[in-house]
DNA sequence: AGCAAATATTGCGCTCACTGCAATTCTGCA
DNA sequence: TGCAGAATTGCAGTGAGCGCAATATTTGCT
């Protein structure tokens, strides 16, 4: 109901030069999926869509729905398995001398950048976890991952082992930004306003309690303070 | 399949002197479920184990399982709400000058007291959340609720609002110490490393990856460093 | 004790996610 | 063109969970 991998088949190339028709034809059928199932939800609500529905919008059969995706949830966060793996490959690129949480800053500035353009799904995902428990479950699941690998590079950084205490810790709280970021993403990208949270949250990873004013007062668009 | 409360009926009273024997009967089936379904979990795994095979075992008719529990899942966490509000009541309660992260300290280094005598399903529990996806789903939802309220009262420190970035942050560290701990905490209380581990949280908490030593080398037994 | 209202238990039937298996159809390639 | 591998599909089944209505039990009251 969590995992991620698809088990039915092998899923095609997808890596090699050629997609070749098969892969293609595959590709267009799970973005199919995805469009139909994204606008079904947001018409009927998730819970209020069944997999019936879907596979019948998508005009393929109910039991072939299971061979693209393990589960209804696994289509909202369907690019989640890129993301993580886009995030694990950023941490391994980065220069010497900078950060995991450098590399974090990076990764979510450029996604949040490419994301303007090319995710039609966003409102509607946030939309949806906000309202269905099973859906905030998945991406605290997601979540967990994405803390699970950055925790690991900064405990590189810091030179523990990797299930020390610290790298744990500043891993959750890196992660925790999402939340902040994802609340004041309100469906339109203000980078100034990320990049605002992004700094502060780096400044209290780095420095604790003690390094953020003390009266931000309302909401979380800090004035970056280095 | 993560909300809390109960639906069948009114919850019988508990809050007024007098049990009365309907209530106590009440309680006594509901210990009986637990105690049946945490040994069935134990021998068969929580997959393995039907909502019909724990209602025969505790002799109840299947469906009167649903009156007690809202899903096979919140068995294992039963005690969650009381924990909840106790944590919470702990916050209300702390005295002028104490702050959160004193209060969450002293929760949790009496909870570990307590639960040394009177948990006998801490192992068993922690076994099956490792092995099943669904109950870390759930034991990661209680979580976040523990770490709402401890932002609340992060907020509160710190003089901002509810929403605001810091609390959050802070409140997810905190929160992610609690892995540690049933991590480190293996089934034998060792009220020395707990503590180690909480001063450690703190200090991060407090003064950032800074305020850290930087190569404590293995695991997260740190010795305390203010 | 006895009765009526409140509450708890149960059975029944249903929906829906998800799975294993085997039959069938399709695609890529020689 | 034909064949091997891969994808699609149907079927039958399991199990969680819910709404509802019937039944049983408890409680408060007289």
């Amino acid at each position: 109901m969590i995992y991620s991998p698809v088990t039915i088949g092998t899923f095609p190339d997808m890596s090699s030069e050629e997609p070749g028709l098969r892969a293609r034809k595959k590709q267009r059928t799970r973005e199919t999926i995805v469009e139909v199932a994204m606008r079904l939800f947001a018409e009927r609500g998730f819970d209020g869509t069944t997999i019936a529905d879907i596979a019948a919008a998508a005009d393929i059969a109910p039991r072939t729905f299971f061979g693209y995706f393990p589960s209804k949830e696994a289509v909202v966060f369907h690019e989640h398995d890129e993301l993580l793996a886009s995030f694990a490959a950023r941490l391994q690129a980065r220069r010497p001398g900078e950060t995991a949480f450098d590399a974090l800053r990076a990764w979510l500035l450029e996604l949040i950048a490419t994301l303007g353009v090319d995710d039609p799904h966003g409102d509607v995902r946030r939309r949806l976890i906000a309202e269905t428990p099973a859906l905030a479950a998945h991406d605290r699941a997601n979540r967990a991952q994405l803390e699970t690998v950055l925790a690991e590079a900064v405990a590189v950084d810091l030179g523990t082992s990797a299930d020390a205490l610290a790298p744990h810790l500043a891993a959750a709280a890196a992660i925790a930004t999402l939340d902040a970021l994802d609340r004041y993403y309100d469906g339109h990208a203000q980078p100034e306003a990320v990049k605002g949270i992004l700094d502060e949250a780096l400044a209290f990873l780095h420095g604790g309690l003690r390094a953020l004013p003390r009266k931000p007062a309302a909401g979380a668009r800090g004035k970056r303070r280095p």
